[in-house]
DNA sequence: ATGAAAGCGCTAACAC
DNA sequence: GTGTTAGCGCTTTCAT
């Protein structure tokens, strides 16, 4: 391998600098001022064919490509839209509001700067005050699971949105996903298919999520005259040990039904009804939350749920944040969290 | 709530718009230039005690941010990196590169650009022809899960690195997972334990995994003097089901224990176990491998696996791309799979 | 229909 | 020590 430049610039086209415009105008024999409005398509500039032509053929020879950075400087305003997370790597699902932030952020013709914090202050801040420098549209603050935040004090200089969570005093519009009517779906599932003894196996981390669900939960019952019954409802971390923990403290009720709090609980809890030779969903039903895909989809059998709208919450966040939605400040928009069948129930 | 402003600038400074160096200068008495150098650091240049203290005070006041964008366009080379993966979202390991990669890239002063494409082509290039007007540094082509891609042409107008991918005319630097080192850390896993009788479920997909664990076990085996078996080789899809059809095949043959091809496919090795009444490790040891957290940290008992290097390939591929690393053009740089002691064995 | 020129916020010579 | 100035690549009046 003979000595290369330090980039290793061996390719077939010399190593030249990138063209810019000045090199499309001169190569097409105009202004720079006729290529900028070639191509941006400038309504604005009558351009003639010819002119246009070899505009355009100049571009393509060279290879051109217009720096968005340059282009900004001048207009102020950047098509970068921020998305601190406190945890897109550490949990399986968050990816999905990148997912859905992203894809609505280029619906508009805007970029994702991602900056993943592991919750830390001062990542948090470094993240944030680098993506004021970059002059972003906007940023979203999201938490991968539902929670009330105080929210970083440079958040204030931009636009911001909170997704998948809120502040406690509403300074900034929020978009979480809808938990009561998770709740309601879940125990819909259930209803329909026609239990009555319904356990509830929520979770011991107080949250919105705690309390949302079970409201929806008691509402259904009572939509469907069901008395509530407390014995019914047991409290557990929200994971395998959990479920399974308290599975075995359920399952002396004679329960037919369980609206397990998420995927995972549900998870202890088919290890729990196994051991006890009861069959899903012969002899218990189950329905999940979370819709947490390595898990729910591949259990046997493979687990009825409702799913956390984390794409839906990611795009919808962008959207408050363009201004497409308006934002309801004051309260959170709330996402739907749809069901998700299949076959625990 | 009183009537806000559209922006809500409720703040108590007035919402002018963001202060540039220009005036920090005037409100410091001082000239851009010496700003400049204040905010820099530049040892080059000689600034008065009093004069920096103004300046400092004066930035402080304003609530001055330094426009990156600006200074990108002046010393013609960005600080981002761009990171185009196939599925971020789709997988639930895959954020681990984007960790990683970030991780990297802030240490170096630089932020990532993320764009996720779901393996659509167009996408692809739309995101690569984003990157490039933003004048990255560089890309990273990722894939979430080890395979032979061939890389958009477009990569070649900037620095690119593969990670978690190679391409077959090994145009761009590589760095992928050590399969090899991978199959022969789990074989070892097992062999420590005692066990000779010890089967491999691989996936039936080719792949470099496929091979290349088959490889490491074979070659595990063998330096411990045991004859290779083929009856104890077998091959499934990778996921629960797969597993699960794989090991009552295999429970026939006297194993002890099994390495399975990955942590899905031991989900289901456990669900066969327990019908056979086997218990883990008791009757059957068994290694994974991916370590899927939300399966291996919570199946019960606990799977012992072998990690992929998610974090770390994101991390060394951003350190190829800045040239921190060098890169060894021809084949991909290899990054060890670290074994995961749980209790499955 | 097209071009000249000012200027976006910043850096880096180079004066003074 | 500190200020002046010429750009970086682009958009955008305003002339022509």
């Amino acid at each position: 391998m003979r000595p290369t430049t330090p980039r290793g610039d061996d390719a077939v086209p010399p190593p030249r600098a990138p063209a810019v415009m000045r090199d499309v105008a001169k190569a097409a024999g105009v202004s720079v001022a006729t290529v900028s409005h070639v191509v941006n398509d400038n309504p604005n500039a009558r351009i003639g064919d010819a002119a246009r032509e070899r505009v355009r053929r100049a571009i393509e020879e060279l290879g051109y490509r217009p720096n968005a950075l340059a282009k900004t400087l001048v207009s102020g305003t950047s098509k970068f839209i921020g998305l601190v997370a406190d945890a897109i790597a550490t949990t399986p699902f968050a990816g999905q509001i990148i997912q859905g932030a992203q894809d609505e952020a280029w619906k508009h013709g805007y970029v994702l700067l991602v900056a993943n914090t592991g919750g830390n202050e001062g990542a948090e801040e470094q993240a944030i005050a680098m993506m004021l420098e970059h002059k972003v549209r906007g940023i979203l603050y999201s938490t991968w699971f539902h929670r009330a935040v105080t929210p970083p004090a440079a958040l204030a200089e931009t636009a911001a949105v909170l997704v998948g969570c809120y502040s406690e005093d509403s300074t900034l519009p929020a978009v979480v996903p809808d938990e009561v009517q998770g709740g309601r779906t879940a125990t819909q599932l259930l209803l329909e298919a026609g239990h009555r003894r319904i356990a509830f196996i929520n979770t011991s981390h107080p949250s919105p999520a705690q309390t949302g669900r079970l409201q929806g939960y008691r509402e259904m019952l009572e939509a469907a005259d069901i008395a509530y019954d407390p014995a019914l409802v047991v409290e557990a971390t929200s994971d395998q040990e959990g479920g399974y923990e308290a599975a075995m403290r359920l399952l002396d009720h004679d329960v037919t039904a369980v609206f397990c709090h998420n995927d995972r609980v549900a998870m202890g809890l088919y290890d729990a009804a196994r051991d006890r030779s009861l069959k899903v969903p012969g002899d218990l039903a189950v329905v999940g939350f979370d819709d947490q895909e390595v898990i729910s989809a591949h259990l046997r059998p493979p687990l009825t749920t409702v799913a956390l709208p984390h794409y839906d919450l990611g795009a919808a966040g962008v959207r408050l944040l363009l201004g497409i939605d308006d934002a309801t400040l004051g309260t959170p928009q709330l996402v739907a969290c749809p069901p998700v069948l299949r076959s625990s129930v």
